[in-house]
DNA sequence: CTGTCGTACTACGTCTGTCGTGGTAACTAT
DNA sequence: ATAGTTACCACGACAGACGTAGTACGACAG
């Protein structure tokens, strides 16, 4: 099955995590497994991206992090939760992607034309 | 106006310029001036971008150059022909892109959501 | 009781497409 | 004269995505 290579999905790593993150906190495993059961494991996003994209975030004021200590077994897992600002890049993003389609679309040959 | 930031784009551009060289050769300038009309000036490429995108597409053959230059005051064009790899290279990106579409429009939320 | 699998990260360096700056050169209209 | 349009190119910087590798703990099979 075709998968999504990574510099089409550029730039939108953002927008999909930040809507994981629009209802509850979340953490990096948790939200990298979601991220592939919602898009059918046609985008399985690379933990380097994925944990790189939250320290770009945070450092840009969309993201918070907290540290929960008191997993079983003295574990620590990092937290992730949306600020004010970032759901408003999300909301920014999700306008510009329909911008991006609608543009994008015009470029998509029809069948005839494509002989 | 809103426009489009290019690293939304980013990996876009080569279906964009094949587009326009589907049915016909096609230079620089033309391309950039058809881009910036069908996008009713949403998407303006810049030249560079352009640029090192037929340099780079040439090289992976999927398009070819040949220079014209006949024209007034011994000025020179340098033209580009789709070849088959690129048309293939075309369709298979555009086939991407549907995929793509239906990925990230499942991370778009939903007016209720976003509150 | 050794080994693999799943969980949950992190560090470091590389690659590639895009972009900023700036330059060349000739024609065209004011 | 000079600004604008046409037509292109070189160089270097940047940022996001990726490859490789490593840490560390628990659970469960053999």
């Amino acid at each position: 099955m075709a998968e999504i290579s990574s510099d089409v999905i550029r730039g939108y790593n953002d927008i999909i995590i930040l809507y994981l993150l629009l209802t509850d906190p979340s953490y990096g495993y948790e939200i990298s497994k979601q991220i592939r059961l919602m898009s059918e494991d046609k985008y399985i996003i690379k933990e380097t991206t994925l944990y790189s994209a939250f320290t770009r975030m945070e450092k840009n004021g969309f993201i918070e992090s907290f540290v929960d200590d008191d997993l079983a077994g003295g574990k620590k897992r990092t937290y992730y939760r949306i600020t004010p600002a970032g759901r408003e890049h999300y909301r920014a993003k999700c306008e510009e992607w329909t911008l991006t389609k609608e543009v994008i679309e015009k470029f998509i040959a029809d069948e005839g034309r494509l002989v």
